[in-house]
RNA sequence: GGCGGGGUGGCAGAGUGGUUAUGCAGCGGCCUGCAAAGCCGUGUACAGCGGUUCGAUUCCGCUCCCUGCCUCCA
């Protein structure tokens, strides 16, 4: 069995070998950090952290690398508006997102190199460009990449430069060669911030930052390289110019973009300013639940296609969940490690491993989750509660997870004392006072406590 | 205009040239004091029109519709 991954340099499953045996090096684009991070923006870092996870459960050794891009327009435009500093600004977003994370379960990356720090590995970049003639300084201080001077300008994103309407929505900048070249290194206006450099005071160009970092993190050929949809042209398209410019060699072996998250049918995305923020939704959710629900509705679906974020499937992502945590409580798993040669570990693995087939492996859980409830065998209970671990999902304790927020007593003031209305119910059906129980189970049911009656008068109760 | 993704049962969502995806919801049953949970059973769904084929949801063509990138964007 072995790992295929939808490449989009080849818009093809191709089998997944990294470079050296058993290591894999895995670059992905952060977030610009001014301001939180969307839904939209949780879905794609979701993904590559299911990617993380399964490439080390099936023992690959894998260095994660994740940037933060803590200069660019909007940055500085932010700080501005807001008064503060640059840094003050970046600081704060960059923990928030890491909160973020955090609170949606995912792990952190091995190296969270920030753009800031690899001004010079940049400026070495730029300055090798310069030297090959694929960098040329425009009449504005700017330093310009010749987009029509690298051959393979276009293959990630299939575009001919001459189909490219560079210029139809936006003003060409006049010190360009060709209108489709992107900037490298940015002069510094007044008052802007800027770094000294052989090419002038300024600033990096959005897309030499990936290179550079990515370059000094994983070398001059990575692995794998993950983005969103849109990443690809011209961020992705521009990467390769420049890593592959100046190396002469590959510079990404196998290319990953994630589908979008939608709201109704169009794109969640910043500018049309229809997304909410992941923090947003986290608060909405049940403190304890939530996290896990929110990243099991991002990740239930194919990574490649898109998925629409509305309640309903944000509520029934989570009655899923809680379906298989009610196995878990009912029957407790045993420790085990995975037996890959049992058929639902090598169906749940056959699914991954075609492109990370999430329905499917999931589809097979879900046929182990009745098998646990209907056998009650501790050792599949434990296979299922495996088998999820090694995509981050079904860790937490049963218990816990079922009464969610209310069993943490985060759900404010006017719950009732669940405990003390249980006793109580117990007694009055010891006492055939059924009015009674039944009267205290509806009390219950009102603030969204569900009772449970197990055999030996033992009633359990969980959050609706 | 160029390049791309997609239209599957009430909803979500895989997949396949001919046999059950799976989940939620619904319906029936078992269990229960009543419930809940669970289990069992239950759905001739593949945008439309042609074509290829013994047979197409699955391949080919056309049409319609939704949508992404081409500017910052996960």
């Amino acid at each position: 069995m072995t790992l295929a991954i939808h490449n989009s340099l080849s818009r093809r499953k191709d089998p997944f070998e990294p470079l050296v045996k058993g290591k894999v090096g895995l670059y992905v684009c952060g977030p610009t950090v001014y301001d939180f991070i969307h839904v939209g923006n949780a879905r794609t870092f979701s993904v590559f952290d299911l990617v993380v996870r399964w490439l080390r459960a099936t023992g690959f050794e894998v260095t994660y690398v994740r940037n933060i891009t803590d200069v660019d327009d909007k940055i500085m435009e932010r700080a501005r508006e807001r008064g503060i500093d640059i840094d003050e600004l970046t600081e704060t977003t960059t923990a928030n997102f890491r909160a973020d994370c955090a609170r949606l379960g995912l792990l952190a990356p091995d190296v969270e190199p920030r753009a800031t720090r690899y001004i010079g590995p940049m400026l070495d970049l730029i300055a090798h460009l310069e030297s090959k003639g694929l960098a040329y300084r425009g009449a504005n201080g700017d330093v310009f990449f010749a987009v029509r001077d690298f051959p393979g300008y276009g293959k990630l994103s299939r575009r001919n430069l001459d189909d490219l309407r560079a210029g139809e929505r936006v003003a060409v900048d006049a010190a360009k060669r060709d209108p489709l070249d992107f900037v490298l290194w940015k002069a510094a206006k007044p008052g802007e911030v800027s770094w000294p450099s052989a090419f002038g005071a300024g600033r990096p160009g959005w897309h030499i930052e990936c290179s550079a970092m990515a370059g000094r993190e994983l070398g001059e050929t990575i692995d794998l390289h993950g983005g969103g949809w849109d990443l690809q042209f011209p961020h992705h398209e521009n990467e390769i110019a420049q890593s592959e410019g100046a190396s002469g060699k590959p510079f990404v072996r196998c290319w990953m973009h994630a589908a979008f998250l939608n709201m109704g049918d169009e794109k969640m995305s910043k500018s049309l300013g229809n997304f909410f923020t992941a923090r947003d939704i986290l608060d909405r959710l049940d403190p304890v639940q939530g996290g896990e629900q929110l990243r099991f509705f991002l990740l239930r679906g194919h990574y490649r296609s898109e998925v629409a974020f509305t309640r309903e499937h944000l509520d029934e992502a989570g009655a899923t969940l809680r379906g298989f945590y009610t196995a878990l409580r009912e029957v407790p798993p045993a420790a085990i490690a995975i037996d890959w040669a049992e058929p639902h570990a090598a169906r749940f693995r056959a699914a991954m491993e075609d492109d990370f087939d999430m329905p499917v492996a999931l589809a097979g859980l879900h046929e182990l989750r009745a098998e646990v409830n209907r056998t009650r065998s501790p050792l599949l209970a434990g296979l299922l509660k495996a088998l999820g671990g090694t995509i981050g999902f079904l860790q937490a304790d049963p218990e816990a997870f079922l009464k969610g927020g209310i069993s943490a007593g985060m759900a404010g003031g006017d719950q009732p004392d669940v405990e003390a209305l249980v006793a109580e119910r117990t007694a009055a059906k010891k006492a055939k006072d059924f009015a009674r129980a039944d009267a205290i189970r509806r009390e219950l049911d009102a603030a969204g406590v569900v009772l449970e009656d197990k055999p030996g008068g033992l009633t359990e109760w969980r959050k609706k």
